[in-house]
DNA sequence: CTGTTTGATTGGTCTGACCACTTTAAAGAG
DNA sequence: CTCTTTAAAGTGGTCAGACCAATCAAACAG
C-alpha cells in the first residue's frame, strides 16, 4: 500500500512547525537537536536538515554551528517591513532601487570576510557585473539578507538597466575590501 | 592546516552558479545530475542537494523527481514583479493585502491535493487561523509561491490585524476542498 | 506508426559514521 | 572559595553508500 518512505519534504516542514507551536517556543528559544527531531518525528536526520534549511530560508529558524537551532527573533522580520515600506514610500524610482542595492552590497563588503578563495572568485567574475554582485552577496551568512537582496535585484533586472558598477568601480571595491580587511 | 572537510554551504552555491554560467545554460536547460555535480565539484551529494535546495528557494533552479534539475524559466520571476507592482500601485492598503492573501490561499486550495494526511493536519489546526493558512500553503510544491505568500503574510502580521478567516469560514473551506477534489 | 514493456537515469530518503564548533562542567591553580 | 584551564559531551556540518520512487528512452509487439 504505502511506499517504504513515508515522509515528504512539505510534511516534514509542517511537522516541525507543529512541534514548535505545541512546545510553545518563543522567539530566541532553542529547538530540539536535529537528532532528537529525527527520532521524535520518525524521519531521517537528512530530511530534518532539509526541512530546517527551508525554515531557515523562510526566516523562521536560525542555526548556529555547534550551538543549536533557534527560533528567529521577531526583529529579523523587520528587514521585510523596511524593504516593503521603502518600495511603497519611495514610489520605486529606479534610482532608489540602485541606492538600495548599493547599500546592501556595501554592507556585504563590510560583513563578509575576504578569504583568498572569495577574493579569487570575485576576481574571476570581475567582468560580469551581475555575477560579481551575486557572488559577493552569496558569501554572506544571513539567508534572509540574501533573500531580500535577491528580491531587490530581481526588481532591478526587470528595469533593463545597465551595469550597477563599472568595471573600474568593481576593481576598486575589490581592492579596498582586501586592503581594509587584511591590512599588511 | 586545512580541515578534512574543504567545502562550505556558500562556496558550494557559488560553485554551482559558476558552473551554470560557464556551461552557458539558458532558462529551461537541464543541469548535470546531482551525482555528476558531486563528482565534478568534489563535494558530497548531500552538500550538492543542500545547495540546490537553496538555489531552488532563490527561484534560480527547479527540480523534478526523476527528471532532473532545470534552470528556472524567466517567467517565474514575474511573480515577484507582480507582487512588487501590487504593493506599489495599490498603496498597500490593509484591505488589499487581505485580498492578496485570500487570492493566494484560494489558489492553494485548487492546487494542493487533499490527501487524508493534509486534511487531518488542517483539521488539527482549525482553531488557529495563522497556522491553518500556513499549513495549507506549505502543502504547495512551488517554493517560490510559498516564499511570496510568506512575504505578504509577514506584511499582514505587521498590521496587527485579526484573523483572516473566521473559524466558520475555515471549516467551510476545508469541507469544500474535500468534497470538490474527492467527489464521492 | 502506435502503444507497451523494460531497463537505465535521476531526484528523494535513509542509515551510520566522522569532523568542526560550542557549551558545559569537571579539574586544577591561586 | 574563586577564577582559570581543560576535558568531555552535545550540536550542527559533511561525507559515503545504499535503496526507493518517479521519469525517460530504447526496444519490442501489435
Amino acid at each position: 500500500m504505502h511506499g517504504k518512505y513515508a515522509s515528504s519534504f512539505h510534511e516534514n516542514i509542517s511537522k516541525i512547525r507543529s512541534l514548535i507551536v505545541q512546545a510553545s517556543l518563543a522567539p530566541g528559544d532553542r529547538l530540539p537537536s536535529e537528532r532528537e527531531l529525527a527520532e521524535t518525528l520518525s524521519i531521517s536526520r537528512a530530511s530534518v536538515r532539509e526541512a530546517l534549511r527551508a525554515l531557515s530560508f523562510l526566516g523562521i529558524v536560525e542555526t548556529r554551528h555547534g550551538g543549536g537551532t533557534f527560533l528567529c527573533e521577531q526583529d529579523r522580520h523587520r528587514y521585510i517591513e523596511i524593504l516593503s515600506e521603502f518600495i511603497v514610500t519611495k514610489q520605486t524610482k529606479a534610482s532608489d532601487i540602485v541606492d538600495m542595492l548599493r547599500l546592501l552590497e556595501r554592507l556585504a563588503f563590510s560583513e563578509v570576510e575576504p578569504t583568498p578563495e572569495r577574493v579569487k572568485l570575485l576576481e574571476a567574475n570581475l567582468a560580469n557585473d551581475r555575477e560579481f554582485r551575486q557572488q559577493l552577496i552569496l558569501g554572506l551568512d544571513n539567508e534572509l539578507f540574501i533573500r531580500i537582496w535577491s528580491e531587490v535585484n530581481r526588481f532591478y533586472d526587470g528595469t533593463d538597466a545597465g551595469e550597477l558598477y563599472t568595471i573600474e568601480e568593481r576593481t576598486q571595491l575589490l581592492e579596498m575590501w582586501r586592503k581594509v580587511r587584511m591590512p599588511e
